[in-house]
Order: structure tokens, then C-alpha cells, then sequence
DNA sequence: GAGTGGTCTAGACCACGTT
DNA sequence: ACGTGGTCTAGACCACTCA
């Protein structure tokens, strides 16, 4: 079907007008070979096909009978490939009219197609000299980041922590007094937050979210890490949940911007 | 297999140790709905549960065996859930051994398990003021960023960009000119490079790596942007890929840390 | 109406881990 | 030896899109 090297498509009557429909991709030919998941060899042969530069975006992959008879595989073997390369953003796919090469989004939003990003830099170790620890009431700012009634009892504790013994980030966390009766500041020394309220307390916190800005170290933030003030660093807002998607801790940190960077990549 | 609540496990001869086996996970009856589908319904019912806290990480699932009964579905649409669950971080799997509730490790590693990133912001306009537009010979440090021998010729492209007629990032650009003869500065007023590249010279650009890191607004970056200059910004370099895996662009830009900022979703 | 991808089933064989 | 998840097949019905 659809040999897009016949020129008859474009219908003989109508003036030739460029049709912006791009060549529709075409396979090599393909061998199997042993010990290796047969969907996985099709997956990357799509892949190494479709990345080579032969083809346009928008060019339709062959159905997936036609799929099916190339590769001499099922059905349900071509489409965990195909589903695999649509989850990477390879291609697009659509009910009623098949699967074409994704047009390229790099740049058209600011980040089309997501990948994947890292933290480059050291881990962090567990735990962390404790600044401070206090006890008191919501304000109304922080009891509505929280979900709070205001009057709430809540603890604000203030932490530098390292990586390999440098100081590399002074955090300032916000938690609902209500999941964590005690809060020993000796525990907190030596232990991940979330360790502790899962182990001690059965709170477990399931996801977060961080807001990561540009930012400039302040006198008190330099001191405590070691480095100038005025100096860059990441502003990071971070808000982590529990499984019922109340908030369990509301964070802000100060990063060095000279010992970590973010890295994405981009599809 | 596996009950937790029978206490004949726990060896009756050997010393009753806190064996840090969570109870399995159990299910709650199951009515499937019509008109969406079944996968997903069991999917969502699954999620609900395991966040509903009743169980701790590790605890193991049911087999899919054991999975395909309560649902009263077969395997492929149980794998098909399943897989989903994966995917998103949710349960890990284990040939031979089953699947478990994941364990939360939203701070063990600065970031275990990561998931997706936005950028927030407005979207940039195509194009942009080109600042400069030159053609030179590469250098060492840029012909090496660019994978090129020293002395090939390069374009160095400078442009203001907007979003929605603001100006938010000044970027400089090295290309091989090799990749496109002709890089008419008209063009680059108004459409994003990448599609040049593509419509105009067949140049495929499929990936793209960004490195993001904290900075200062330079008093030139400041004027073209607007903004005071000392005020943060993000720094950002970003190496573009051809097909074949060459370099396609180097850039470096500078971004309003006031309009833009990334937001990172973890489990 | 023909072709597309989405869903679902039933059954088979396998390598792996535990016991 | 047994149960686990991973792979693969063959066949069915559906809703959707397009000519």
C-alpha cells in the first residue's frame, strides 16, 4: 500500500501545490536474532530507522499488520515496540490514521518533549547540623502553603547539610506538628527526614515537587556554606506529599550553584 | 502463598526477630465500569490502594495469577496495568520474586527516582532580534565543544528572544557552517532555527542536552533584557545533535530568572 | 467501507528465585 | 519443584478517520 514513490497520489487533476505530506518511511530489511527480546530488536531497529535522517517528521510508519508481516511477529509483539517508541517520543500515534514521525518539538515550546533530567553533583549525606528547631503557630502564610487551619502547631527546622563533608545546601523546612509528635534534633543529625517520619511516626511521603529559581547567596546563607555572598546559587522550593496528597513538608533550600547543576535532556 | 498473619512463619525454634517483612498488599472488592477501559480501571484501583497508606513500601502484590482472578481479567490486560504501575514508579518487579510496593526514595540519593520536568514560563516567539550574525574560524575550545578540527569555519549567531514581545533570553549560537552554506539573518528573525535547518538544508537536529546552572546578570545581558543588571538569571548551555550523532549547535544563553523557572516532579 | 490503532482474551514457553 | 514475571502468538471486536 501507499508506495509514495508512485507520483499518482498527487492527484493528476489538481495542480501540483507541495503537499507537505512527507515520504512515508520505508524499512530496511530486518534478521532476528537470538536471546534477545524480539520487541526490543524492533524497537531499536524503528528507532536507528527513524533517527537516521532518511526520513521527514510527519512521514507515516507502516500500519501495524503491515508491521506485522515485516517483521514476521504478532500483533501484540509490534505494539509493545511501537508503544515503547511513542513513550520516548519518537513517534506519535493516532486511532483511525496511524503512527508518524514526531515532528520535532525541540524548540517550538520551550521544552516540547520531555526526557529526563539529573542533579549533577555529589550526593547528599543523610542527615545534617541542625541550625534550629522550634515549635510554634501557622501564620497565615504558611498554613495556607501547608493546607493548615491557621493556629496550627507546626515545626520549623533549620539544617545545613553536606556532601562528602562540604556544606553544600541550608534548608528550612516546614512540618505540621500533627504527624510527628517529637522531633528529636539528635536524630535529625544523622538521618533523612523522610526516613524518620516513615520509620517513627508511619508517615510515608509518596512524591514532591520542587520550583527551582536562579538566586543570590546572602550574607547569612555565604557564611553557613562557605562561599561569598552575591555569589549565584539555586532558590529551590520543594512541597513533598503524603499518600492521602496532604502536604507533609514544605522546604526551602539554598543550593550552591558552584558544586551542582541541573541536566535535561531533551527529545 | 506468603500469608503475613501466620505467625508459623517467623521459625518457631529460631529468636523472634523483627523480620522488616511488610504484610502483603490485600485488595478491596473490584465492580469493573463500562466504557473506559478495563486496564485502566484496574490501574487506578490499584494506585488507590497502595496509596491509601494501609500498606507499608515493600510489601509485596499479589501474582498476576492471583491478579487475573480478582479482576476477572486475563494476563495481558493485568501486565498491561501492571506496566503502567512500573513505569510510573509505583511498584518495582522482580522476576522470580514478585512485585512490591516501591520504597520511597525521594531523598536517599539527591534524587532517586526522578520523573518529569517543565519548564514554566511563557513560550518563546520564533525567531528573535538577531544581535549579530558572523562567520569565522573555530577556535580550539569551540571547535572542540563542536567535535570539528581547529580553523573550520563556524557561524556565530547572537539573538534576543521574546515571549509575547518581552525579551527573556539573549543566546549565542556556534554552528559548523558546513551544516548550512547560507544562514540568511532575515530568516532568523522570525522562525526557530531548528526548522531552518530542517526545511532549508535537511538538517535534522533530534536531541538536545542542557546544562542549567545559576548566574548574574551581566550589565550587557541586563540592557538587552530589560532587567537591572546583578539580578539572577539562569545560565544555561545546551549542545544540539544531529542524527549521526554530531553537534549540530553549541549554545549559550542567558534566561530571566523573574519569568522562567523549572518545576521537577519526583516519586 | 476499508484501514487504523485500542482493547481483550486464552494459551503457551521461558529464565529466574525461592524453598 | 514451584511460583514469579517476561515473552510471544493468534484471533477477536471496537471506535475512529478518511476517502
Amino acid at each position: 500500500m501507499a508506495d509514495a514513490s508512485r507520483s499518482a497520489r498527487r492527484a493528476p487533476s489538481a495542480p501540483v501545490v507541495a503537499d507537505a505530506r512527507p515520504a512515508p518511511v520505508l524499512l530496511p530489511p530486518f534478521a532476528r536474532a537470538a536471546h534477545v527480546p524480539l520487541h526490543h530488536q524492533i524497537a531499536e531497529d524503528l528507532v536507528l530507522t527513524l533517527n537516521s535522517g532518511r526520513f521527514l517528521p510527519g512521514a507515516a510508519l507502516p500500519g501495524e499488520a503491515a508491521l506485522c508481516a515485516h517483521y514476521r511477529a504478532s500483533r501484540g509483539t509490534i505494539r509493545h515496540a511501537l508503544a515503547e517508541l511513542g513513550r520516548h517520543g519518537l513517534i506519535d500515534r493516532h486511532v483511525g490514521r496511524g503512527s508518524f514521525l514526531r515532528r520535532p518539538k525541540i524548540e517550538g515550546n520551550i521544552v516540547g518533549s520531555y526526557r529526563q533530567f539529573r542533579v549533577e553533583g555529589p550526593p547528599l549525606d543523610p542527615g545534617g547540623r541542625v541550625l534550629s528547631l522550634t515549635r510554634r503557630r501557622a501564620d497565615a502564610n504558611v498554613a495556607g502553603i501547608l493546607g493548615l487551619r491557621d493556629n496550627r502547631s507546626i515545626f520549623v527546622l533549620k539544617r545545613l547539610r553536606f556532601a562528602g563533608g562540604m556544606p553544600v545546601t541550608v534548608q528550612t523546612s516546614y512540618l505540621p506538628a500533627a504527624l510527628c509528635p517529637s522531633l528529636p534534633r539528635r536524630r535529625l543529625d544523622e538521618r533523612h527526614l523522610v526516613d524518620i517520619l516513615l520509620e517513627e511516626h508511619g508517615v510515608a511521603m509518596t512524591r514532591a515537587e520542587e520550583l527551582i529559581e536562579p538566586g543570590i547567596a546572602s550574607a547569612y546563607d555565604a557564611a553557613q556554606l562557605g562561599i561569598r555572598a552575591g555569589v549565584p546559587v539555586f532558590q529551590i522550593e520543594r512541597r513533598t506529599y503524603l499518600a492521602d496528597g496532604r502536604i507533609g513538608e514544605f522546604r526551602r533550600a539554598v543550593m550552591r550553584g558552584d558544586v551542582y547543576r541541573y541536566r535535561l535532556d531533551l527529545r
